[in-house]
DNA sequence: AACTCGGGGTA
DNA sequence: TACCCAGAGTT
């Protein structure tokens, strides 16, 4: 019986994924399609990676766009601290290391927003460094082969599963890449997480899920917890055919996208509109709520539609501005106000 | 160690 | 509905 990376490589290269359009020779758009796929599914996105090579060809390029360009191309695809750290990254790149990527997983990882499974993946299939990765494939992979029961998440079973990915490395350089797409590939099209497909997978003989057929209890799931619930007014401020967007702080939720302004009260919403924007407004119609799901908390969203009547000669702030409705949809916004501006 | 950070796919 | 997805950064 050969080894466990024998098998593994042999497999990929028969029957793993060879046509995803990040599988190129160039570090840059592994790194950004490995930045694009953390924790978000291949299929949404590619479409994302499309737009975005299109546009930034080279990290010379991303490094000299603008934040607010990095973002509109982002915006829909979630976790946007991945772009602005990309962005940033890019700039390191540029300004500390020539315009070179760094040639190791430990220098990758100096990187903002390169984590250690990050750059094992870049460093593992461009330069065939023999470091390990440790993904949401990679954990249930492994913990279905060892029969790991205790949940990935937890700390000491993550340091087990990383101990274990190591220890399975292949001896040679030349396999790394076949490796590490071999964990992925294995992962996402036979060892899914429900009904994975074991008749053809390579590592069935000694997979101890398998042997005890406990395939559907591993890798064990998320412990439960109640996710809190939360609400907000958003204010659609409609003047001459514009709505005004307000740039959300650089970080916590949506950081650096345009969104609506938000109250926690219909009359407070007015009051902000005079005191602070300095606007006469109207109640024009309050729209259906909408709500919204994150990873941690729901967010009920109550969408007032507001006329400006009259404006202040004062200078706007530099964090509102005024948008066609196309103009807003084609800037970086979070998705539900995407969804509210397409309704009116 | 626990928490923050999106949005969509899927059973 | 609840969990998961080519995780990283902060507290």
């Amino acid at each position: 019986m050969s080894d466990f990376a024998d098998r593994l490589t042999r497999w990929q290269r028969l029957h793993g994924r060879h046509d995803l359009p990040w599988q190129v020779a160039d570090p840059y758009r592994v790194w950004l399609s490995e930045v694009m796929l953390q924790q978000t599914q291949v299929g949404t996105v590619i479409p994302y990676y499309q737009r975005f090579v299109t546009t930034f060809p080279d990290v010379a390029t991303l490094a000299a766009a603008p934040l607010d360009e990095v973002l509109a191309h982002w915006a829909g695809l979630g976790y946007y601290s991945r772009a602005r750290n990309l962005h940033a990254a890019a700039q390191k790149v540029m300004t500390y290391f020539g315009g070179v990527f760094p040639r190791s997983a430990q220098l990758l990882e100096t990187l903002p927003g390169i984590g250690r499974s990050t750059s094992a993946a870049v460093a593992g299939f461009c330069y065939g460094e023999r470091v390990a990765i440790l993904d949401g494939n990679v954990k249930r992979v492994l913990s279905r082969w060892a029969g790991i029961a205790g949940f990935p998440g937890e700390k000491a079973v993550e340091k087990q599963l990383w101990a274990l990915a190591e220890s399975l490395l292949p001896v040679s350089e030349t396999d790394m890449p076949a490796f590490t797409q071999g964990m992925m590939d294995l992962g996402a099209t036979l060892c899914t997480r429900s009904k994975p497909q074991c008749q053809p997978c390579p590592l069935r003989g000694d997979c101890r899920a398998r042997l005890e057929d406990c395939t559907a209890e591993l890798p064990a799931r998320k412990p439960k917890k109640s996710v809190p619930e939360r609400e907000t007014y958003m204010l659609l401020l409609r003047h001459q055919g514009r709505w005004l967007l307000q740039k959300r702080p650089p970080t916590g939720i949506w950081g650096g996208l345009w969104s609506l302004p938000e109250t926690a009260a219909i009359d407070a919403g007015i009051a902000y509109c005079q005191d602070r924007l300095g606007l006469r407004v109207e109640l024009a119609e309050a729209l259906p709520e909408l709500v919204h799901t994150f990873t941690h908390f729901r967010l009920t969203i109550s969408p007032l539609v507001l006329d400006v009547l009259e404006m202040d000669a004062r200078v706007a702030e530099d964090d509102h501005a005024w948008f066609t409705r196309s103009d807003a949809l084609q800037a970086g916004i979070p998705t539900p106000v995407r969804k509210l501006l397409q309704l009116v």
